[in-house]
DNA sequence: CCAGAATCGGAGTGATCGCTCCGATAAGTC
DNA sequence: GACTTATCGGAGCGATCACTCCGATTCTGG
């Protein structure tokens, strides 16, 4: 679904070196902010992207602007991974394999537990994408008989969510450990 | 053990209004940091304990320090809370009361799962003690059967952490089913 | 190739933050 | 009550941040 924007839904089509300029911008407040975290400054995204400060700030009006299109970028490519493994020939491994490999990003990029937070808040439009694509991972997982049917689709954004935030700090076996105790209790039993 | 302490571990004991204002200080602290969370200003922690500023870098060096001592604090009332269930005569239903009352105290207090996620990592002192009342209560409750055996004290640590985390943002129903599906997955099965 | 317009770059602005310094003040001692 | 001394209060400092403004630069249609 709605692809991350190369460009603003202006009327006019962007000049070539604007939007040049513009996916440089946002490629470079991926990688600062997941270095960094959420408060490095808007002159280091525009020295790591090799323009003024001035075209990130004609780009991006606002540094939260910045952010959530980041934060989009993130959510569409999650989206997408959920929409690529629902025709899985397995919907139980599909499943977790899907959580596990976001928890996995959210470890080592740090923008990304924040996206996902907000994206059962804010965010309405991309965060939809994910939302849906997710509630048929689940819900194909459920039918299959391999995640229990009391289960929600807001319970596992919340556990996804609270998985992926914790992974920045838990690392290694503990992480596999405190995943696959959340994941025996996604489990169908009894 | 290790109280909050009231006064730093200096030589002299504290004038009495140095003490009564370092007590009004910590206090304010733990509410504005709750409230605004830790990006509020230090001097929004004067205002509200009724002091200036000066006073409040005087008992506390340093912001980071004064978080610090928020923290431990907090720990501390949570260590004290748990030392208090040891001795409960179900071990597995004082556990997972703990837990609960723990993600509980998060969802509205902005520092706690801070100070959480800094326990594993750093503040040693008081640290350790919420670690080892958690351990015992750990593994009392695994001796009673009700949590399995193969999970260890630093995944259930991370557990915690998660589930603090994503209860500041997640409410209601949603969390507690969310938390039940956790617990589901500590119990011993199969 | 050229003119006009869109875009760029970065010095500068105002606000805020953590922290310092020192005259005013209040506590403790006799 | 007076003297000493620890403590208080808040104006001020330097650094940093998000954001603006405008002359220089680069693109594009003809």
């Amino acid at each position: 679904m709605t692809r991350p924007q190369p460009q603003p839904r202006t009327g006019r089509p962007l000049r070539a070196d604007a939007l040049r300029n513009r996916l440089k911008v946002l490629e470079a407040a991926e990688e600062v902010f997941d270095a960094r975290g959420t408060t490095a400054s808007t002159e280091e995204v525009a020295r790591a992207a090799g323009v003024g400060i001035g075209t990130v700030f004609r780009h991006f009006p606002t540094k939260e602007a910045l952010l959530e299109a980041v934060y989009v970028s993130r959510l569409c490519k999650l989206a997408e991974e959920a929409e690529a493994l629902t025709s899985a020939e397995d919907p139980g491994a599909a499943f977790f394999t899907y959580f596990t490999r976001v928890v996995g990003y959210a470890a080592t990029k740090n923008a990304l537990s924040a996206a996902l937070t907000e994206a059962g808040v804010d965010v309405p439009e991309s965060g939809q994408g994910l939302k849906q694509a997710l509630a048929t991972l689940l819900s194909r997982a459920q039918d299959a008989g391999a995640v229990r049917g009391d289960v929600g689709l807001p319970e596992v954004m919340a556990l996804l969510v609270g998985a992926s935030q914790a992974a920045e700090r838990a690392h290694g076996e503990v992480r596999d450990r405190a995943l696959n105790v959340v994941f025996d209790g996604l489990r169908a039993h009894r």
